[in-house]
This record gives C-alpha cells, structure tokens and sequence, in this order.
RNA sequence: GGGGGUAUGGCGCAGCGGGAGCGCACCUGCAUGGCAUGCAGGGGGUCGGGGGUUCGAAUCCCCCUACCUCCA
C-alpha cells in the first residue's frame, strides 16, 4: 500500500466522489444550526434538515471532510489512540439519489483501488437481516460471507432521535493484524480492541420510526456515512495511534521540542503532548468559527480544553505560555482546506495568549493554597486532602478535580472525591434555589388551566394602546375568582390585549383597565402559560366581576421609553459588532422605560475611544431618523435577510423581521419606534466586566439621557464655579491641588518632627531611674501618633537601657506611645503591659509590644493637673513591672 | 441571578489588630581590565473607594468598584 499524508487522503476522498457525481462542499463551521446540538458532531450535522425532510436540497449528493468537535470522551483524549476533541470527518450524502447498490461498492472502490488497502482484511458488519446490504457485499463486491458479520440493532442501526428517520448501518472493518489485536481468545471483527478497525460507517436511512416506535418505509432513502480522516490516515501510515500520523506528528514533535522531551520516552510526557496537539486543533477552530472563552456552553467547553491544555503542558515543564509557539505548525498542517486559521489568525492569537496567561496566574495562585494544604497534612500525617480543600481549588481558583489529584499524587496523597461531589452538588442546589425565588411570582396550576380553555391572548399591542375587550377570567391568590374589590391585587386575563407581556428582554407594560364601575392600575404584564397574558394590577377604585366589558389602556408615555430603549438596544448590538468585531454575540438584555442594559461576548474592557465610537455610530443612525420596517417571514428568508439572534427559533416558524433599512437586520417581538429620530439623545452610562469574556453595556435614551445630561451639567457647573476654572481644566486642576495638599502635609510633618527634637534635651531632663531602667516622659499637643514614635526612637537611642512614655493631646483625645530599648527590655521592661496601665488611669486603653506599644484615652483629661502624678504612677508602675 | 476569591511602591508578592516590608526594576556612590558583576546608600505607598467596630485598622465587620472563578 501506497504511503499518503493526511491531506492526500482527504483530498482523494472528495476527488472519488466527484467522480461519482457528488458535489464537493467545504466544511461547516463547527457551530451548528441545530439548536439541540452545542457543536458539530458529525459530517451529516449540517445535512439533518434534509434527513428530516424538512428542506429540499439543491444537489442530491454531496461530499464533505467534516471539522467536527466531540467533547463527552474528553478524558480519553491523550490516553488511547483514536480519542479526539476535534476530528475531520470524510462522508459522502445522498438524499433520495443513490442507495445501498452504489454507496455499499462505492466504498469497496475507494479503499481497495484508490487507497490500496488489503482486499484480503477487510470485513463488513450489516444489521442482522439487512439481505439487501448483504447481496451487495456478497454478490457485487464479493466478500466472502464469513468476513459479511451480522449483529443487532445496538450495534448496526441508527436513529437520529426516538422518532423520525433512521435505518440499519453498515460497518466497514479493517484487520491490523495481530500485533494489534488484545489478545483475548474471543478477539475477532466487532471487539472493541484495535486489530479489527472500524473505519468508516455507511448508514442506510430508509425507515421513518413512529410514535408506537414502528418502522414506516421512507418515500426517499437516503445515504449517510462517515470515517475518521485521523484513523484512515493511521491505517494507510500504519501506525499504532492517530497521533502518529502527519496529522499530528509535527504538532507533538514542537511540542516535545518545547518542553525538551521526547516522544516515547515516558507514558507521562507522550499523553501530555496528545493531549497538548488535541486540544490545540479544537481551541483553534474553536476560535476560529468565533466562539470565545466564557462561563457557559461552547465558550465553557472552549475555555476548558484550552486549560486543560495549559495544565497538561505544566505538567512536562511548560511554565510559561507556549500554546501560541504551537499555531505555525498548525497552521502549516491545515491551512490549506482550512482557510479560516489564516483569516483569523490575529484573534486566534488574541484570544489564545490572553486566556493563557489569565489561567496560568490563577493556576500560580491556587498552587500556593494546595502547597500550603500539603504541608499541613504532611505535618499531621494525614493522606487524604478533604474535598472542601478540593472544591475551594475548584469554584475559586478554576482548578480541574484531576489537576489536584495530580499534584497530590506527586506528595503521595489522594482526594476525597465524594467530599467536593457534594460540595458541589450544595453549590448547585443553593444556585438553583435562589433562581426559584424570581420567577415564582406567576406560576402555578390555575394560569395552565386557563390556558387549557382559553389558549394564548389576542396581542394587539404593535398596532393600538386602546382596546375595547372583557376581562375572561379574574385570580386572586391563585385561584380563580368572580369579583375583585377596591383595594385587592388580581390578576386578569382578557379577551384582547394591547398590554406587552414580559418577554424576549423587555419588561411588561403598565396601564389601566376600566369601565364606568370600577378601575383597576396594572403595574406588570406577564405570560401566565404559553402565550396566555396575564395583567397584574390593583383595583383603584369599584368592582371588577369576571365577563365584565372594559377598556384596556396602557400607560403610553412609559411605553414610548421602552419602544426608544428597544430599537437603540438593536442600533447597539449592530454598532458593538462593527466597532469590535464578529465575534460580539448578544448574551442577554434588558429593555425597561427607565434604560437599557445589553450584554454581549468579548474579551476585554471597551476603552474609552470605542465608546465614542459605538455612540457615533448610534446617534448616527438616530440623526438619519429612517423609518423601521417591520416584516413577518420564515426563518429561511429572515436568514437569507442577514438576521442576527437566530438561536431560540426553530425551522418553519414565523419570525418578526425588525429592520433598519441600510444598517441593521434582527429578530424580535419586541415594540420598537417608528422612525429611528424618535429615540433622541443615545447615551451610554456604564461598561463594565460581568464575567470573564463578557460585557455589560448599560444606556439611556429619550427623557432619560436628557435628564442624565442636566444632572452631569448641573455638577460640572458646580465644579466650575468651585474651582473657578473651565470644565477641562478641572481635572489637572484638582491633581495639582492634590498634589500640593501631599506636600504641605509632609512639609508640615517634617517641621513638626524638627521643632520637637529641638527641645531634645529638655525632654531628656524628665528622666526617672528606676532602677536598671531609665523612664523618660515628655508631653505635647497636636502630635499624632508617627511623630510621637519619631521622638521616641531619638529619645530612646540617646540613653541606654530606657523606657520613653510619650503622650500628645489632640483635642479631646489623648495619644500614648511607649517604647523600651533592648537592653530595657531584657531588664523585664514591658511596653505594652506599662502603657496599658499607665492607660488605665485616665479610662483608656492599649497594648503593644514589649519595645512599641501605642495607648489611647478619650474623654476630655485634665492634663495639667495630672502631669506630676502621672509622672510618680508611671515610674511605680515600672518598678513594680520590674519586680523592685 | 447566586456563591467564593483577589486588590499593598513601576512589576511580582509577603504581612492579616499595635513601628508598611521583601525580590526585581529605578537613582547615587564605591569596587572591577571586563561581565545577566559585587558592595553600600537612596527615592518611590491616600495598603482599590466609602462607612463602621476599637485607645489603635493594611489587618476585623458592612457597602461599593474592578478583576478572577464556580454554579444557574
């Protein structure tokens, strides 16, 4: 057999096909646009609508090398041979075209003639009464029956969900020969070991599974198949494990390389750099079809592969990042299919670097912690780290579980697993009960049975604020009622409503409902269940009895502030993402009349200049006062429009097209302006970090920004006045002065220390032997506590074996300081204990040290009178400290 | 939305109720034929912001801000 590279294999395999007739198609990006499914995990991922026949294909056959990512193995990535997180998957589709009589000789002819691999070991496996599947390998391409293996629906039939289209599968095994085999005596096709390969999948899709799960015949059948470019590439290269092959090579040997180790030289160092050139493939492509790190889904999954890169790269001495020194040689490996690397290689950089380097300084900083933990266990003998210790590292330093197993390992110790399992199962339970509390303010059986026999509420909010209508049903306290009486809260479901309810971001409106007998303040509007609308609200004034006919007003001013927040909510997502890029998705959003608060995706802080710019651009798209055009569509067409937000809708439905001619296309259900000059002033008022990789804008509109504007030119106007100078000039202004207060400060210290240390001698003069130890004493006003230390160090070093008792009065407050030199303190002189006593006399207290101990009084004392007594209390007190 | 953590000189960090420190960097001087050189001296800090407890807070408590992190 002809040796290939994995490039030659790849491009071979889509140059068979379109000799077949199949259109050659690029690979999808690994985000999906099926929203059950968090990335691509198969090359038929982006096909399924067709599988669903939902959608009509334009070409009936098509091949593809599929990037996919599979993450729920990940910890048998690196440990065997053929697990990886990113893969490219070889497949060719036929959707109503071919079947079984082409797809089952096709691939014969692919790995025999154009491969090269052996006739005489490959094997098949067909579902067990598959006859068609079996007369084609049999009679057409001829494998003997022996090596044609039948087994059950487990093994050889698939199904896309537990309804829908499916059908028996067709296994195609290649004999690596005994060498590869696990040596068990029952090793033969179909064991899990390595001898008998399975390299490619053919899937007939032919059955349509029903609800009572019978298999119903498909008008069109369908081809579906898929094999592994890694693990064709190991067979042809004959290597032992995918990673041996050019595909991975040169990524392991930079990576070795970098490290200074080499591969095959120990189990440790070759499963750190698998899994090193693993998960760089996946964090790259990743990257490179724009999903960034981030606390949930693939940003999550994103972020952990790339740390576990991290770590694993630490483990074989890669301290410093190293993740970025990989990419050329990826680059030199894929790029040639995968032109997206190229295209966004400086944010495949940005991100890697930036992401690296946070986790190594958080990875440095839990260390401390586990190092310290260690030690401890060691000193007490112990050999368990607790799982409190474990999930510490976990929920606050990022720690994987495994990466404290592992350094624990190193110290001969292990980790109570079941402990940080049930610290974590507390952090859950803890998160989910205080999600509860929020929603729990409409919920319940009654709102269901209302829907049940009222379905979902007439909306009539996007075109009128006035609707004639009845009020169908009445809750009070979770119950249904016939009346509700001045005074009560009720809430009330109507005919007909032009009240928005909470949803899609924006918050509910107010208003009232009234008819000549009553009338009743809605202060939120929500759904109770499905699209049923529930108006929350007090009865103002009479009684409201159910069927009664009213009129359902909203408060229109308040809705006039959300619909200006609504639309500029829009004019910001599409401004952020041409001022920061592609990679700005919308991670949730708040519309109230009062402002708006939009999240997103991306990675650092906006500076300064970028605010500007996004706020130019807004206002831009203001001054152009164009007005919205709003449509209802298909979500295909609302595609084809260039729509964002596409993630919560599902194929077929009708979606609500909000456009702003010539700048902006979104879906939402949101009430937005007429023309876009309706908003006013578009201000933002905060950016702040919500979370790694995610942003929070927050900004105002209409009144709202116009009052903020008064409020900020009422303060600046102050400052003016107070400081006497331009606006501009404030800040400079107020450093300089700041700076000169500091000056002052240390000068007038500086002075003050002098001017005490000038009556040196004076002080000096106070001294009392007492015994082996001299105690001086002086007093001052206005000296606080630092200067009184400055004196006492001179104090103290002028006269050996000397106790200094200082005391300043500030105000109403008494300061103390007391200081003893060492050979004081070796007679048995105590500053701390002295001062506390000393203290005590006046109603103070303090402590200290045996050198340095600070004491305070502060009621009002009079000073004078106390000096001379002060003077004989303290030396008694000294002397009765030093046993005399 | 909720929990945990961190914030100390230009950088990296220690201190965790009683004199604000260490390493690197910086400045000055000395030594050396030379050096990623040695020695000595020095400058630089509203200890993130605000409030509280205390005689006394970088240190304890509360609030805020920024960043990290986990859960939802």
């Amino acid at each position: 057999m002809q040796y290939r590279t994995g490039s030659e294999l790849r491009e071979l395999f889509l140059r068979f096909f379109e000799s077949k007739g199949s259109r050659r198609m690029a690979s999808f990006s690994l985000i999906p646009d099926d929203p059950t499914l968090l990335f691509t995990i198969a090359g038929m991922v982006p096909f399924k609508l067709y599988y669903l026949g939902l959608r009509t294909p334009e070409t009936t056959r098509v091949a593809t090398s599929q990037k996919c990512v599979r993450t729920n193995d990940i910890d048998n990535v690196g440990r065997t041979a053929r697990h990886h997180t990113f893969f490219e998957m070889l497949g060719n589709f036929s959707w109503g075209d071919y079947f079984k009589a082409e797809a089952i000789p096709w691939a014969w002819e692919f790995l025999t003639d154009w491969v090269g691999l052996d006739r005489s070991r490959l094997y098949t496996t067909i579902y067990r009464d598959d006859e068609e599947a079996f007369r084609h390998w049999h009679d057409v391409v001829g494998l003997p029956e022996e090596r044609i293996i039948r087994f059950g629906q487990d093994e050889n039939f698939w199904f896309m969900g537990p309804t829908g289209p499916c059908g028996p599968c067709s296994e195609i095994l290649y004999d690596q020969g005994p060498e590869f085999s696990c040596g068990s005596p029952a090793c033969a096709p179909g064991c899990s070991c390595d001898r008998y390969l399975e390299i490619w999948n053919l899937v007939f899709t032919q059955y349509d599974r029903q609800e009572d799960g019978s298999l119903l015949p498909l008008p069109k059948t369908n081809i579906d198949t898929g094999m592994g470019l890694e693990r064709l590439a190991s067979v042809v290269q004959k290597v032992r494990t995918d990673f041996e092959t050019d595909l991975f090579l040169p990524l392991i040997d930079c990576a070795c390389s970098l490290a200074g180790i080499s591969y095959g030289e120990t189990p440790r160092g070759d499963m750190a750099v698998r899994v090193i050139s693993d998960h760089l493939r996946a964090v790259a492509f990743m990257i490179a079809d724009g999903i960034l790190p981030s606390n949930e889904g693939r940003g999550y999954v994103l972020r952990r592969l790339l740390r576990r890169a991290v770590r694993y790269g630490r483990l074989i001495g890669l301290d410093e990042p190293f993740l970025l020194k990989l990419l050329p040689t990826l680059d030199g490996l894929m790029a040639p299919p995968y032109r997206e690397l190229v295209d966004n290689r400086s944010t495949i950089e940005q991100v890697i670097d930036l992401e690296e380097r946070k986790f190594g300084r958080t990875l440095d900083q839990g260390m401390n912690l586990l190092e310290a933990e260690i030690d401890v266990l060691r000193k007490e003998g112990g050999q368990i780290l607790s799982g409190a210790v474990a999930f510490e590292l976990y929920d606050t330093f990022g720690f994987p579980f495994e990466l404290t197993e592992e350094v624990c390992l190193e110290a001969s110790l292990s980790v109570d697993r079941s402990g940080f399992d049930g610290a974590m199962q507390a952090q859950r339970e803890r998160a989910r009960a205080s999600s509860k509390v929020a929603q729990a303010v409409v919920s319940g059986g009654v709102y269901d049975d209302l829907y049940q026999r009222l379905g979902d509420t007439a909306f009539t909010g996007y075109v009128s604020v006035v609707e004639e209508t009845k009020a169908l049903a009445l809750v009070r306290d979770g119950r249904e009622v016939d009346e509700a009486h001045a005074g009560q809260e009720v809430f009330l479901v109507l005919e007909k409503t032009p009240f928005y309810a909470e949803g899609g971001g924006q918050v509910g409106d107010q208003g009232r409902l009234e008819a000549p007998g009553f009338r009743i303040d809605v202060t939120d509007t929500v759904y109770g269940a499905g699209k049923l609308i529930v108006h929350r609200g007090v009865v103002a004034e009479g009684t409201v009895t159910k069927g009664a006919s009213l009129k359902a007003v909203i408060d229109e001013e308040r809705r006039w502030a959300i619909r200006r927040h609504h639309t500029a909510t829009h004019l910001l997502h599409e401004a952020l993402c041409r001022v920061l890029g592609d990679h700005v998705r919308q991670a949730g959003s708040i519309v109230r009349p009062e402002g708006l608060r939009f999240d997103f995706t991306h990675f650092e802080a906006l500076t300064e200049e970028q605010i500007v710019e996004v706020e130019d651009i807004v206002n831009g798209q203001i001054l152009r006062n164009v007005p919205l055009r709003i449509t209802f569509t298909d979500m295909e067409k609302a595609r084809a429009m260039g729509a964002k937000a596409l993630f919560d809708e599902k194929y077929g439905d009708i979606v609500r097209v909000i456009q702003v001619p010539g700048y902006s296309t979104e879906l939402c259900g949101g009430v937005h302006v007429d023309s876009t000059g309706d908003i006013g002033l578009f201000k933002i008022t905060r950016e702040e970090g919500i979370g790694s990789g995610l942003r929070r804008i927050t900004a105002v509109t209409g009144m709202a920004s116009l009052k903020r504007v008064q409020a900020l030119f009422k303060g600046a106007s102050a400052l003016e006045e107070l400081f006497q100078v331009e606006l501009s000039e404030i800040v400079p202004k107020v450093a300089e002065l700041q700076d000169e207060i500091k000056n002052l400060r240390k000068d007038l210290q500086g002075a003050t220390l002098k001017a005490s240390l000038a009556d040196l001698d004076k002080y000096l003069a106070s001294r009392i032997n007492v015994g082996p130890v001299t105690l001086l004493t002086a007093f001052f006003t206005d000296l606080d506590v630092d200067l009184l230390r400055q004196v006492g160090d001179a104090m103290k070093s002028r006269v050996p074996s000397s106790l200094v008792l200082l005391a300043s009065r500030n105000g109403d407050d008494l300061r103390l300081v007391a200081m003893a030199d060492e050979k004081a303190v070796q007679q048995g002189a105590h500053a701390g204990k002295f001062i506390k006593e000393v203290a005590g006399r006046f109603g103070g207290s303090g402590g200290g040290r045996p050198n340095m101990a600070q004491a305070g009084v502060k009621t009002t004392v009079e000073l004078g009178a106390n000096v001379e007594g002060l003077m004989k209390d303290s030396a008694a007190i000294l002397r009765s400290q030093l046993g005399l």
